[in-house]
DNA sequence: GGCGCCGAAATTGTCGACAATCGCGCTAGC
DNA sequence: GCTAGCGCGATTGTCGACAATTTCGGCGCC
């Protein structure tokens, strides 16, 4: 536990903390020692408290009465339903953004759509990177403040297991179409096919969970 | 303000300011003043902070920095935006428990049924909580834990448009089919039909909402 | 030698006090 | 008479200390 921020006001302590969790900065079921925090970041024990009351809330920390805070590490089983969930709520969420799409939007997508092509096939960093810019333009674009808040909150949980299958090897070359697809469908102001798509796209992303374990 | 109760634990503070917010003890748009609510209740501001914290978290109050809580005013744009989520989650819902249905749970099924086509026509309370208990059983079968946890947090704060709609002259002879369609479903194992009736039923909800105002 | 009880250390929960911030009314100046 | 700036009351945010709870190790007893 490196105390690399010497000083560290409340407001931004949940900022980092939860940054350090989803990026595997604390392993998971580590336990996080309020004392030990409020050492490390320099704040006080309350601040350290509300942060950690606060991520609670949000899924990220497990919190037992009288026997403290750990890491939340999420199981299979769970990260398969958070995908279920996602399903019905990016699905929405697509639907949503197909009626809202304006010209400029469709243009945008356009050239998304063609960086999207090529990024798969050679970087894939670039490639991930962008597929989480279009998930994040449909969520701006859907304008569904309530459905937003509660993906925002589930992708922090699954990021983990998100992340080790975005490298597996050939993930790509069966996901990249799978945005297209989905892409085709909201320039096209197709909701029900846009939603339709999205679905079958997170549906081969539980498959392939499944598959990889 | 009445201070019901003299001296409460931290523990069930969070769970009573909750039940006074969902069953309308306190007003939409009410200043909660942690130092009022800590003499009310006979707890330290410390508790009520906290609680105030989960509250926030569950989106039943809202907390601007500095500037203190309020209990949160759900507007008619939300409370449908929180019926389209459900309609993706609970739909997921009903397909699970379609799945898992066991005999037994067909036969406790077929009595509800029953009891909903007669309470529908008599005993508008009476209905509605047997609504209620069949939404609770539905996720009960489901076991579908990340998606009932959110649907718990969106009904606490759709309730009070639920509410007014529940006694709505004519709305239970529409809904009472749409509950019996949604059981038929369940008992016939087809999970497909069983989200797709659910989705219907969440949908004739949205439309009864937006033509009440 | 194993099992259960007691006690100490570690950790969380609670409290009251102090500091920081915000909103509003009051005064002064034009 | 109106506006800008100041200051005061009200409320939230932060802190350190104390109380309560759990956990773990040692000791005695069977």
């Amino acid at each position: 536990m490196t105390a690399v921020t010497p000083t560290a006001t409340r407001a931004d302590l949940t900022k980092i903390l939860r940054d350090a969790i989803v990026s595997g900065e604390f392993a998971p079921n580590q336990r996080l020692i309020e004392a030990d925090l409020s050492a490390a970041y320099g704040a006080s024990r309350a601040s350290v408290r509300t942060a950690l009351l606060e991520l609670g809330a949000e899924g990220l920390v497990d919190r037992e009465p009288n026997r403290g805070s750990r890491v939340r590490a999420i199981p299979l089983a769970e990260a398969i339903e958070i995908l279920e969930v996602r399903m019905g709520l990016e699905g929405l969420c697509a639907s949503k953004a197909a009626e809202n799409i304006t010209e400029s939007g469709i243009a945008e997508f356009a050239k998304l759509r063609a960086d999207i092509l090529t990024a798969s096939e050679s970087d894939l960093f670039e490639y991930s990177r962008l597929n989480q810019q279009l998930d994040r333009r449909i969520r701006e674009i859907a304008e569904h403040p309530t459905a937003v808040s509660i993906l925002e909150r589930l992708r922090a949980q699954g990021v983990r297991h998100q992340f080790r299958l975005a490298f597996y090897p050939g993930r790509a070359a069966v996901s990249a179409p799978e945005h297209v697809a989905i892409i085709d469908a909201i320039t096209s102001r197709d909701p029900a096919r846009a939603e339709a798509e999205t679905r079958a796209h997170l549906g081969s992303v539980i498959q392939a969970l499944r598959t990889i374990g």
